[in-house]
RNA sequence: GGCCCGGUCGUCUAGUGGUUAGGAUGCUGCCCUUUCAAGGCGGAGGUCGCGGGUUCAAGUCCCGUCCGGGCUACCA
């Protein structure tokens, strides 16, 4: 039988980091199988529905290069794929019929004080909380008739069997047991008609013929919930494969705190989809062999629901920083600078970087950075000169880990005048031998010396030779400092011979100003 | 409270009775070098949560215990 998996997110609002590594097992193992990736959305609860929700879904997915087989944006044989319009279609009324007619299934009149009263009860006598039968479950026919004869209000619970053990056979955890006795009757129809998510995900499971349920593993106590449904409907239940989650740095589950949750702000921050990608297969999951950076096409490959380790997984920025760095570097030129357009193009991207920055973030200094990150990025995008972008992004290629770092690397290159570092300044600009040296410098521009590394090397280290200095270091800083404003970058005779003899002139007459 | 899941260097992991417990990241030293990176070669970092047991032999099997997490809704 062929594999069939789904991603089934509720649309209350973005995509995570954990819910993505969720539907990245189901990619990678649909792929690998050549089996089909399904995606459903599960819009049962009216009440936290977002209507932005499923569009965020598609498009970070497609970001991050995750893609579906069937889904409600692209169809498929078992539409409709969203739970409100299958619901409309009558389907869980259906299905919930054949419950109602076994007997596997009852009406439950009670009203929400009634439980809310119960629970009470039991927390008090320290017993386990829920509705473990109530006076509805073995209610006789008439009872239930006059009941409705009054119009009362009722959800539909599924009979969970009395004395029984209930054994999940988990994939990655292996066999779990329950008492039966301790699950309660779970609802499975609402009173305004919706189905739960119990009910609804299970019967499309089934209905969709899915082979494999990934979830997270917060499903595991509700799981002999769901194997007791398959049960009453004398359905066989797919293989449950309960992922472990991701955590922040403090074990704590992820939130805001740790940095960006929203899939989406990496796509922002300019990490590459790929890195991303690998990333987070790797929280959970390994090749078994000492690898790590594995491509697309390897990640396929090599990807095993039998690797699956069952402990949750810290989120480690510092190691998705490296992986995106090498990614970039493993880039040919013409595709990064591709994929540096591509990005200052990119709406969300440069909303992420106008917006306000919480003060744990950063604060309005992150946020000023940010601003002037993207007007750099804008310039090197937009540069009229290609073959200057180019040779600029050459030299920065290796210094970087996301594509928006080219904004604060690249700056110098693309602006009249850079800013100056003051204590760059002060350290290397005011020396004795500076003024003559910039001023040979400046000869050689305007004399039209070759705008090569290898002339801008001899000529400074011919400067070197005669001006006595033991080392190169006091001739290269004060250029670097006076070119570039900083400290640190690219190699001196590189970066001169993509400035150019004009930019080194002005730049240089400058630099003797400002000291 | 009840039920359930988890526990190997800071972090991600390899490991399925016999290994000096391996790799990666991060940290760090050296080399390269005009700086910063990148790259190359080293180093530190683990009494495998803890305690019993089984065994000639346990990170690996069994029991107990501690700690962390999840669920305990007419949310998913």
């Amino acid at each position: 039988m062929s594999v069939r998996v789904r991603f089934a997110p509720s649309p209350t609002g973005l995509l995570h980091v954990g819910a993505l590594r969720t539907v990245l097992f189901d990619y990678l193992y649909a792929r690998k199988m050549g089996g089909v990736n399904i995606l459903r959305i599960e819009d049962t609860d009216r009440a936290r529905y977002n209507p932005d929700s499923e569009a965020e879904f598609v498009e970070t997915l497609r970001w991050v290069g995750i893609d579906f087989d069937e889904g409600p944006h692209i169809g498929g044989p078992h539409a409709p794929y969203r739970q409100s319009e299958r619901k409309e279609a009558g389907i869980y009324a259906r299905e919930i019929q054949k419950l109602l007619d076994n007997g596997t299934a009852y009406k439950a009149f009670d009203t929400s004080a009634e439980l809310d009263e119960m629970r009470e009860l039991q927390q008090i006598n320290k017993i386990a909380t829920g509705y473990f039968g109530g006076k509805w479950r073995d209610a006789s026919a008439s009872e239930v008739a006059e009941a409705e004869a009054e119009g009362k209000p009722f959800v539909i619970r599924l009979k969970i069997p009395k004395d029984r053990t209930i054994v999940l056979q988990d994939l990655i955890r292996g066999r779990v047991e329950w008492d039966s006795n301790v699950i309660d009757d779970p609802v499975l129809i609402k009173a305004d008609g919706m189905p739960t998510y119990h009910f609804a995900a299970m019967v499309d499971d089934h209905l969709m013929e899915i082979t494999h349920i990934l979830r997270g593993e917060e499903w595991i106590p509700s799981a002999p919930k769901h194997i007791a449904l398959f049960e009453a409907f004398g359905w066989t239940p797919p293989i449950f494969v309960h992922c472990p989650v991701i955590v922040g740095n403090d074990g704590k589950k992820l939130s805001k705190r740790h940095g960006a949750t929203r899939v989406l702000d990496y796509a922002a921050q300019g990490f590459m989809p790929q890195s991303l990608k690998n990333f987070i297969a790797l929280i959970g999951w390994s090749p078994g062999e000492d690898r790590e950076v594995l491509s697309e096409v390897e990640l396929i490959k090599l990807f095993d629901l039998d690797r699956l380790q069952p402990s949750p997984g810290r989120f480690d920025m510092e190691k998705l920083q490296w992986l995106s760095g090498h990614a970039i570097r493993a880039l040919d030129i013409d595709d990064l600078i591709q994929k540096i357009v591509d990005f200052v193009a990119f709406d969300y991207a440069r909303t992420y970087h106008h917006s306000e920055v919480a003060e744990d973030e950063g604060g309005a200094e992150e946020q000023a950075k940010r601003i002037a990150r993207w007007a750099s990025l804008e310039l090197l995008a937009n540069h009229p000169d290609r073959d200057y972008v180019r040779k600029c992004v050459v030299l920065e290629q290796e210094r970087v880990t996301t594509l928006a770092d080219f904004g604060e690397a690249c700056e110098f290159f693309l602006v009249d005048q850079p800013k100056m570092d003051a204590k760059a300044v002060e350290k290397w600009l005011g020396q004795a031998h500076v003024p003559a040296l910039f001023e040979v410098i400046g000869a050689f521009c305007e004399g039209g010396g070759n705008n090569t590394p290898e002339a801008y090397e001899k000529l400074l280290r011919d400067f070197q030779a005669t001006s006595g200095l033991e080392k190169l270091g006091p001739i290269v800083h004060p250029t670097r400092v006076a070119l570039t404003g900083k400290t640190f970058g690219p190699g001196l005779f590189e970066l001169m011979a993509v400035l150019g003899p004009a930019r080194i002139s002005s730049r240089l007459s400058e630099a003797t100003k400002v000291h």
